[in-house]
DNA sequence: TACTAAATATACCGATTGGTATAATTTAGT
DNA sequence: ACTAAATTATACCAATCGGTATATTTAGTA
């Protein structure tokens, strides 16, 4: 069974996560984290060390949001070229998804915390790592059965994906123009038709 | 002639800007003003109205730093498609470039100021719209003059490569590894010559 | 029910925040 | 050389910052 300061973290991280996410580190005071939360200082460094533990955990909370999702959007027993498809899918309807907790954690983290927090850098690091190399074994799967052109690099592939992909996020959060995000949809179907599918 | 204070607050801008641009709004307080000027708050406040009309002036700075030379990578009596391998060569060199005042002023204050600063937000609408749309009529005088395929769209295309630079940046930027931007530069110009060029 | 330990609230800390009134000091014009 | 205006420095403001010691409450157990 859960103890209650179990409980209360985790609701101080779902509750938190989403303001850490739109104000990013600095810019998220503690009080903004009491307020939101309806607790007091108190119970917050009751269970977090101190805001920084707190950024760190909102972050890895966001990510493993983002993540799920996109893991059930690719995985499945479909083919290699099917999953590229759910990808292309998942990111069409990302703007929305990511809009209730404030866009894509990846870029907004990402940016914020660049030669400031070491310690959220290498969560962000890592997360993107981590998603950009289960694109590549999609990919290496999809040329070890038959599906994808055998010289192309997935490595590659993979990263230049994973631009685009950051690349629209960026623009349709920036203008608030979710077409970007059509657009790259179209882009990556584009893409998997004429480059590596066989 | 230019008088004292008009000196002074260009010396201001011109240093703080790189300061604005890493550690972005929230993140940069008066005392960083201050330290990297070696002025007071006395001088600072004389020349500008407040803490926000500074970070204006120094995004307003940055960006003509990058579109100055933005438009010497693509402008010229050139070819249009002499233009488009130029913004490849530019953004190889981006990585380098942006390095010195701390990345892409876009990327960092479009996703900083997100939600956050209306002012700063505004500032960058019109930068990336500018920017964008630069590409958009090169493109087009490109279809004009029989270089580039009638049948393509100049803004869809401007839009994608503007979503494709601005993902390889933030890649670049955040993993430290510019070879996201030679990526770039190759794929701009495999862009050209299989999708666009005649 | 009484005791104990865990969890939360209260009240405070020194430091720093953005900003300002005013004094001191340059600067430029005559 | 004098003066008035423009500029910069000093000294301060209330508010807020992240963080903590301690008091109070809550929950589990005997």
């Amino acid at each position: 069974m859960a103890t209650k300061s179990e409980i209360t973290s985790e609701f101080i991280i779902r509750t938190v996560a989403p303001v850490f996410n739109r104000k990013g580190y600095s810019g998220t005071s503690m009080s903004d984290i009491t307020a939101a939360t309806g607790l007091t200082k108190g119970a917050v460094y009751g269970n977090f060390i101190d805001k920084n533990d707190l950024a760190v955990s909102a972050f890895v909370y966001n990510i493993k949001l983002v993540s799920v999702k996109f893991q059930s959007a690719v995985e499945g027993n479909k083919s290699s070229i099917e999953k590229l498809y759910g990808l292309a899918n998942f990111y069409n309807n990302y703007y929305e998804f990511t809009l209730d907790f404030g866009g894509c954690p990846i870029l907004n983290v990402g940016v914020d915390a660049n030669h400031q927090n070491e310690a959220l850098m290498g969560k962000v690091k890592k997360a993107i790592k981590n998603l950009q190399n289960n694109l590549a074994l999609i990919i290496e799967s999809g040329i070890f059965n038959g599906e994808i052109k055998e010289n192309i690099s997935a490595r590659k592939y993979a990263r230049k994906l994973f631009a685009m992909i950051e690349g629209s996020v960026f623009m349709a959060t920036t203008l608030q123009d979710k077409t970007y995000m059509n657009d790259l949809a179209e882009s990556i179907v584009h893409l998997i038709d004429t480059e590596l599918k066989k």
